[in-house]
DNA sequence: GTCAATATGACTGCACGCTGTCAATGCTCT
DNA sequence: AGAGCATTGACAGCGTGCAGTCATATTGAC
């Protein structure tokens, strides 16, 4: 077993870990900034894929823009549904896909927590500078897409080729 | 509600939606790395924390090394055990605080995992490139030791400072 | 030596995202 | 018009991490 500690210290494992710590640091301090307001982190960025969307989307439309599924999507709509901070409008164009808005009384509280949000990131923009700031998000997509590639080509080896999708190798 | 796209493009808000995105990705290929052999991302983590501690840690102190709460480690650590793949040593100094040691199988599983990983590794730095990799490893770590410091600092308005244990403003 | 503070494990409940499945709806091709 | 396929919502179940609580074990102050 001494091959662990060069396996993590590579660095890819050091991307990962690190990438693990900050998510749970960014849910963290969302959590801590919306939940006075009675919103968790999730709800928030749901709310705002909403409010992005200008009402115009349904639950899995929301989904796709947020790079969730649609049931993860689905529970907390339903929930902030619930909540009297969205509500579900008839969509011309599908009669079940209803398109997801925020009330009057979501549409508020969002902007209250989008001026709370805008203080602390741009403390954080403030202190790790502009540029910084610009190089780390395209550095992030990069990484990401190259992830989301190698995730697509890793096959299994103990895996019959049988029963594969997507796996065009 | 216009205000919505420019809290979005924030860049604050593009490290933190990107974080995200990443983070899932990450977990999703970490996921379909070891899923072959048995194991899902947060077991093979729990037992990569095992394996540089050389088993001289209670669980407490793998989940201070990992950044989680005891509570989270300690229900992948007894999975662990249920599978045999982990087992507890008495600890000299500690009657409760048993040792957390990889069993045989454990360690030839984990060694497994590990060359798994470290190819897939190797591809992912091959692509960015070994100083781009460092740099955002790095870059990773700072941005995370600020969002920390702000979720230190940040004060809930509706809060009554008398209950607070931390908030040193 | 005693007692309070701390550390640890055990247990419960919750939030969140995923997979899998099903029926209903809409779209495309023949 | 009809068949086949993709999309969508609904529902159930699971894995993961967190907070809260309690009992036990260890440590430190007195």
């Amino acid at each position: 077993m001494s091959d662990a500690p060069e396996a993590f210290s590579h660095p890819a494992s050091v991307l990962a870990l690190e990438t693990f710590r900050l998510n749970g640091a960014l849910i963290a301090l969302g959590d801590k900034l919306v939940a006075p307001l009675g919103l968790t982190s999730a709800r928030w960025q749901v709310m705002g894929a909403i409010a992005g969307s200008r009402g115009t989307l349904p639950v899995a439309g929301l989904a796709r823009n947020m790079g969730l599924v649609r049931q993860s999507v689905q529970r907390i709509a339903d929930e902030l549904a619930a909540a009297g901070l969205v509500s579900f409008a008839p969509n011309p164009h599908h009669r079940r896909a209803k398109l997801v808005q925020l009330t009057g009384r979501g549409a508020a509280l969002f902007e209250e927590v989008t001026a709370r949000w805008l203080a602390v990131a741009d403390a954080l923009v403030a202190e790790i500078g502009h540029d910084e700031a610009d190089r780390g998000g395209a550095f992030l997509r990069l990484l990401r897409s190259r992830v989301e590639a190698l995730h697509a080509s890793v096959v299994d080896p103990t895996d019959e080729p049988s029963g594969q999708k997507d796996a065009a190798a």
